[in-house]
Parts: structure tokens; sequence; C-alpha cells
DNA sequence: TGCTAAACGGAACAGCGCTCCGTATCTTTA
DNA sequence: TAAAGATACGGAGCGCTGTTCCGTTTAGCA
């Protein structure tokens, strides 16, 4: 279809989707440009006429495990389990996912426009999922109905913001107080 | 006491938190350097002599709401509210001031050096007043007892950042979600 | 009115994202 | 196989940051 590119230009995308894989790993998602020039063995061009802006190279290289994220999601829902553990499992998945990448959650929330690129691929594939995950528990009478897929992921992202630079810190504690705090309770 | 400085000096130190105060106002925490020194009318030397790192400048801006800040817990630990309620309350103003300071939850979560200025007079005098206010709702037993007011705030700081900016996303609600999960539920 | 220490100002340096265009390489065609 | 045209490459260079450093100015005192 369109393989239409030069052989050289397909080894370097590879190469650079590689190269930034394994810079993001060591320095996060937010190393400078260069480094991973540097480390694909290409010029500053080469990686800004492939991946325009950083979101895209981010997009590109994560694509795969947000996929996952998503039919793990949809397998949840079409088990037998729980609708409420159902949901509970699914955002431990989604935030394993954020925390195990340094500085994702960091770029999740970042509003300079060009990330635009990384919301609409993470929310595209996410909120459907979390939708449905939501309003099932929400039938199931677990929860209550009124909280927006989109708000919860947000808000779960930004609990994950800085996880793993600080011990005293726990992402995960603190999103499955979130998660509870989604039951129906006395508070109004 | 420490007046031992120059008059010169003094206006100079006044005349740059006016300055910055507007400034964080209308670009946020995270405004140019040289936009506060153009706006006072001062040159790059004086505002580093002066504030040597820029978490000592937003401490010298926000110092005084922060304390205010603590004096409206003490006073809500020691009036006729019900602790839930008054925990509730008291994470509330805490939001409010967090989200009308444009960026100010961002540079909370910053883990660059030089941050700790921030960090820490934040954490010094907003932990023990939230300690208390968890230990008294925890004591009357509405809520867990094994939640560290300092992961709390640092998690409603994350819940906070970027606050204001996209409409479909209500730091707000999102906070008395957690609290609610606070509370003693059926969950393990 | 000097004199000195304190304070000032802004040029200069370093690190970053991003662009731009001369050069090199691939691919096609004669 | 050789030449032409299209495509992709590389990295110098620009603009914007934070931060430092030191020659110059000025306040306060004797």
């Amino acid at each position: 279809m369109t393989a239409a590119k030069r052989a050289d230009a397909r080894r370097n995308q590879a190469t650079l989707l590689d190269a930034a894989a394994a810079v993001f790993v060591e320095s996060g998602v937010d190393a400078p440009v260069r480094e991973i020039a540097t480390r694909a063995g290409v010029g500053m061009g080469t990686i800004y006429r492939h991946f325009p802006t950083r979101a895209d190279l981010v997009v590109a290289v994560y694509r795969h495990q947000v996929d996952a994220c998503t039919e793990a999601g949809r397998s949840l829902l079409a088990g037998p389990t729980d609708p409420y553990a159902a949901l509970g499992q699914w955002i431990d998945l989604f935030v394993d996912f954020l925390v195990t990448k340094h500085g994702l959650a960091d770029l999740m929330r970042s509003d300079n426009a060009g990330f635009e690129t990384l919301h609409t691929y993470f929310l595209d594939r996410l909120v459907p999922v979390c939708t449905d995950l939501l309003a099932a528990a929400a039938a199931a009478g677990a929860i209550r109905a009124d909280v927006a897929a989109y708000e919860l992921l947000r808000g779960v992202g930004n609990l994950c913001i800085g996880a793993g630079q600080d011990p005293g810190y726990d992402a995960r504690r603190l999103v499955a107080l979130l998660i509870a705090g989604l039951r129906h309770n006395p508070v109004a």
C-alpha cells in the first residue's frame, strides 16, 4: 500500500523506534531528541521527518502496549469476572503501564500543542473500554453512574505522575482509593 | 533583626515580589525569569540574588496563603465540625488554592533539585495539620487509618495538575472521590 | 565629601526543541 | 551500466530557556 517508501527510510524508521524505546527506558520519555538521534546513529533531520512531533514518536513506541491494554479490557468485560472487580483489574493494568514508563504520565497531561496526537491515540482507544467497564459496574449497582471515563482516566493518569521517584508516594494505593470512592457510599 | 540590608535591596525585593505575583497570575508560575525581571524593572542578576531558585520566589509569593490554609485547618480541628466533614472542607481549601494558581500543582510534583525549598515549605506546614485532621476522622471511625498525610496531599496535588485547562476535567470532583475512598467500605 | 562594601545589570554560556537546505543515496529508466 | 530525478539524510543554526559572573553603580557611613 503505502510501501512506496525508500528502503533506507524504512530501515531508519525501525532503527529510530528501537533507539527511542531504549532511550525512553534509560532516560525517560522526555529524553533530549539529540540523544535518541545519536543513539540511532542518525541526524536530527531524520528523526523529525519520521516523527514530526515527540508525541508521534511516543505513540509509535507504545502503540502495541496501549492496544494490548484495550484488548485486556474487552476480555475482562466479556469474561465472568464481577464488573467492579473487572474495572479494578483493568485500572491496575493501566496504572502499571503508566508507572513503568518513566515520565509517560507527565506527558499525558501536557497541554502543549502538538501532544494532541498522543492524547488522541491513548484516549481514543482507552475511553471506550473504560466507558463500558464503568457502565457494567454501574449496571451491577456497584458504583455511582455519574463519572465519565475520560475524567477518570485523566485522574488516574495524574495520580501516576512522578510515581517511582518518591518512595513515600504509592500511586497504586491512591488509585485504589479513587476507585473505592466510586462505590456508592453514605456521602452525598 | 536581619534588617541589616540596604534600603534599595529591600525595595527591590518587594518590587520583585509584586512583579512575580502579577506575572504568575498572567502567565503561570512557570513564566520566564526574564519576564519577571523586566516587569520589575531589574536585571537578571538581581532576581537571582534575592531568590536563588524559582522555588524560593514561589514560596515567598505564596507563603501567606499557605499559612492561612494551615490556620484554617487548625480552626476546623478546634471547632465543632464533624471530623470527616472538617477533613473534606480543609481539602477543599487546599484544592482551591492549588487550582487558582495556574501551574502551581505542576511545580509541586517537580522532582528537579532546587524545588526542595518549595516542597519543604509547603509540606512542613500542611502535613502536620493534615495528619491531625486524618487522625481525628479516623478516631471518629469515619475513615481508614492507614493513609499518610504526605501521600494524600501528594495525591490531591497531582489531581489538581492541569485543572482549569480542560473543561472535561474537574479536579474538585476527583478529589472528592478520593476522599470518599478513604471511608471504610466493603472493599478489602 | 570621599570611601567601601553592598547591590545592580545584562552580556555570555549551556542545553533544549525545531528548521532548513546542501549533500548523499536510492531507484528508475534508457 | 550509467545518468537523471526523486527521496532521504545530516547537522549547522536559530530562538528560547535557565543560570552565572563580573565590571559598574550606588547607598550608607565617617
